[in-house]
DNA sequence: AGGTTCGTTTGATATATATCAAATAAAGAC
DNA sequence: GTCTTTATTTGATATATATCAAACGAACCT
């Protein structure tokens, strides 16, 4: 819990009495590698934190796998429509190696939110984080091409490269593996 | 000033004194058509919203005019990436109608988010919406044609098509205007 | 160790959209 | 109302990436 704890704190600091109960909102889950972790829940309404380890989130879309976030390294992460409008992604969370880590769910948040102003800043920051993401991602998708989605990527996230299969690497970066492999050998 | 209140009402109710406070930091300007509200910013912090009239913003990359959103309709609209970050977008604001707008700087937005809890609650409440919209643009970029893209906004907002013209409109959905002319006529 | 499955690379072709260029059409100026 | 500028349409070609298909390589199984 610590990680976290100190995570949390990083974003935005909470009084001892907020982090306290906010803490205790957490569920802690420890899986093999190659566990669906979430496969059962049509809405995924939860916020996750990745303690140890690597997973992989994706949502099918037209039969294929759309691999929408590659977590690890105590990331927060989570499925934002699904989330915030409640509405079904389908989510699926599958882990890549031996991993950890903790969730907390919409309505326990919101609650607290509700009850803390410093767990609402939080959560703002949160939402605030997440978007400036996004926004970045529109952008590269919209003016970047392929080759240069895939040198932000060596980048900012060289670890990425390494722990994980180049097929789940094409579907994040929103293009298919044999045009990655391509990327790749005209190095 | 009553409409940008009943519009920050729907988006999350205040209290009296927060909404009173609140309201006073908001900025009004009220300009011709054809006007360049904002092209000295270099950093563009506030976030702003339109009462009356049509407003493209829009900024350069590699010397091409990108248009980012087209307000109207009392809607709120920043830039992200240089409100949050502090980073300069070298946002223009320029109106295609006569208009008037509000807007609020984020020092004192982010000032009485520190004071008053509703008003923070507002804040995240904003810009979830922002999120959700910016992951929709994510997935409607990445996955739709641009075919589909101008459909989806004939649908969700017809009357930008009526007021705007095509070239603006065809930055704005990420396309040239060559394209944009042959699915139109392809109707 | 050999066979089977899975992941990656390589090749040929198709497709959507961009780019360049020119022709119309519409709007604004005097 | 004609002239000039600006916006839109139409056409020909180029380009990045997808799709389909096959070959190759690596890893796991008993």
């Amino acid at each position: 819990m610590e990680q976290l704890r100190k995570a949390i704190t990083t974003i935005s600091p909470l009084s001892h009495e907020s982090m306290d109960v906010y803490l205790s909102a957490w569920k802690h889950w420890s899986v093999a590698k190659d566990h669906y972790l979430l496969r059962e829940h049509a809405v995924s309404d939860y916020i996750y934190f990745i303690k140890k380890g690597v997973a992989r989130i994706f949502y099918h879309k037209n039969y294929k796998e759309i691999t929408e976030w590659i977590a690890m390294d105590e990331q927060f992460f989570l499925s934002i429509t699904s989330f915030f409008n409640r509405t079904p992604s389908h989510l699926v969370i599958h882990t890549l190696e031996p991993s950890e880590m903790y969730g907390i769910h919409h309505n326990d948040f919101m609650r607290l939110a509700d009850q803390y102003h410093d767990i609402e800043r939080l959560l703002r920051k949160m939402v605030t984080s997440s978007l400036i993401l996004s926004q970045i991602r529109v952008d590269s998708i919209q003016f970047e091409s392929a080759q240069q989605r895939y040198d932000r990527l060596l980048k900012y996230s060289p670890r990425i490269i390494q722990r994980v299969p180049v097929s789940y690497i094409a579907s994040f970066l929103g293009v298919t593996l044999e045009t990655l492999s391509r990327i790749r050998s005209a190095k």
